[in-house]
DNA sequence: TTTCGAAACCGAAACGTTTCGTTCTTCCAT
DNA sequence: ATGGAAGAACGAAACGTTTCGGTTTCGAAA
């Protein structure tokens, strides 16, 4: 039915492969050139990109494999990812593996089996065992958000330390030295991190913290509501630094629920979602991720590795580190 | 490198169309069942199913264009819809086309490029000549949240009008006369119901309405924050249905600036997104769409028109619509 | 044991490309 | 005019499946 690089040759007289070659960039005497044209037009052909992928062992797919789509900060990054990689001609297979360590393997598997070319992962699984079929099919793969050991691939972080640390940084000047804690799981990569920089932020300063002040939710929002309630109950803290944005939602939920004033009773600063922040009263004072210029490195790091010049495919993997920002609310009390 | 079908055949000693039979599910003798098991594990085959598309026409892939990933009326649909696409072999290709009518023509011809098996569409361009390479090719379409006009293809859709009569009914009930309407934009489906919705509610009541009440937006948060201030201060409205959940944050946004206090002095009901319901102060009382369904819907549908028997997939094109529901919040004052 | 229909099995051809090694053109330098 | 090098064009083979039509095998009935 449809027309076919066949059909180009015998209309316009020339052989498969000077089609193939036109197709391809190659060159072309000039008439030659105005009667491929002429027939493409004429003929509607298409290039059927399947048995192209059949010659070329090339599909021009990418598999990105997600713990949560409903989730800002992931969901603005593959809108991103997305855009460039489909200005280049890759189409962008989406898997939600929604936390889950088995659901990410499965996901990992199938774009495997869909043949995907590379693969970009927010791991959940820290081991990164579950990306052994991209590895050793040498296809390649970028890490988002978390690094792993031992895993031979490029990464794009965020400098989660340093974006914990200036969120304490902040709060101590202000005058507060007793500051929660509302962090992540002690096994996430990221959730330590930021961890560390409030550690690192109260060493800076030279002065004490109690581990009572610190809270290890579980990145959800159930978990931040939780977190808040107790350490408003159990502790006497006069600031709160919420690490994700999940929790950010569930703290104020909390804080709403116990009829808490922000600022006046209780600081805060939380974590992505500039648009929640400024919705909530006060406007919240948060650490906002990067996240155009982190689904831009991704992009760009995957396409390199895929369209680039041998050397540039063979370079040693590398690691971004990218910074995070402080937009100022209202949220924060002078003491 | 890899095994192959060929590479099974020798090893086992039968033919190539006993073990494509095989792998498609026909009929083998036990013995060579079990035979042609072990080859498979030993040489770990795993079918190529670039080459298989080629043969039967078919990517076992599904294209989905939306107007906003970032958004989480979208993404919830979308991880509902890829769970279940992917738990049966069909990839999802993801493109968010920014609420462009350009953007979304070039993203349906790249998915048609790519040879997507059909396609979902949450449509920005109201006469839908963008579906076209699909509905000539005789690709399933199903569409989301908008229906189309002329375009032949089934559609899952929500009960836009009764979702905003009830809202309204709901404000009339606690003694509101004069409701503001925060509507969407004049040209787009959704918003026309909504609308339509309003006046429903307030002629079966018999009351008057005013023009002046009436704020079409354009569905983005700036014009939430506009339509809200506007209706503020020209006029004396009592009570504000906000029509989805960009403009229902945006009113927070601009409630929040204004330092108006919600129950009190305004009451609102909100559109979509339960969570940041909650986050509010005091909750909001929205009105939710039935998310995970719509993707159910969406998912079996599509299946169903390439995967059924005949005359499954021959059956009229339908139309499925759904019902809201409002979960209540503390945001509505009794008159 | 033989017969017969059903079920299993088979190889070749086809799907639409790319690529390889070779042949044909072009056109510049002599 | 001629030789030859560079560049174009060429057809066949290959990529890994499915499918078609025909052949073999099996097992129950006679």
């Amino acid at each position: 039915m449809a027309a076919t690089i066949k059909d180009i040759a015998k209309q316009t007289g020339l052989g498969l492969a000077t089609i193939s070659s036109y197709l391809n960039g190659g060159n072309v005497r000039e008439k030659n050139r105005v009667k491929i044209e002429a027939a493409i037009e004429e003929l509607h052909y298409e290039v059927n990109v399947v048995a192209r992928g059949l010659k070329t062992n090339r599909t021009k797919t990418i598999g990105v494999v997600i713990p949560e789509l409903n989730n800002i900060f992931c969901s603005e990054i593959i809108t991103g990812i997305e855009d460039i990689l489909r200005s280049h001609g890759y189409g962008t297979i989406i898997c939600d593996c929604r936390t889950d360590e088995k659901l990410e393997k499965e996901a990992v598997d199938f774009l495997y089996k869909k043949r995907a070319d590379g693969i970009i992962n927010m791991p959940v699984d820290p081991t990164g065992t579950h990306l052994q079929p991209f590895q050793k099919a040498d296809k390649p793969i970028v890490l988002i958000d978390r690094k792993i050991q031992g895993v031979e691939a490029d990464s794009v972080l965020v400098d989660n330390k340093a974006a914990a640390q200036h969120a304490i940084e902040l709060l101590l000047r202000a005058g507060h030295t007793k500051i929660g804690l509302l962090g992540g799981p002690e096994n996430v990569y990221t959730a330590q991190e930021r961890y560390k920089g409030y550690k690192a932020a109260y060493e800076a300063a030279g002065l004490p913290w109690e581990e009572s002040w610190i809270h290890h939710g579980d990145y959800t929002i159930r978990g931040g509501v939780e977190g808040l309630e107790k350490l408003v109950r159990d502790t006497d803290v006069t600031a709160v630094f919420v690490v994700n944005y999940e929790m950010t939602m569930g703290a104020m939920i909390g804080v709403n629920e116990l009829g808490i004033k922000i600022s006046e009773e209780l600081s805060v600063i939380g974590f992505d979602n500039l648009l929640f922040a400024r919705a909530c009263r006060p406007k919240l004072t948060i650490v906002t991720q990067p996240t155009d210029e982190i689904a831009k490195h991704v992009a760009d790091i995957i396409l390199m590795r895929l369209e680039g010049t041998e050397e540039e495919k063979a370079q040693a993997k590398k690691t971004v580190k990218l910074q995070t920002e402080i937009v100022e609310g209202k949220s924060i009390r002078d003491l």
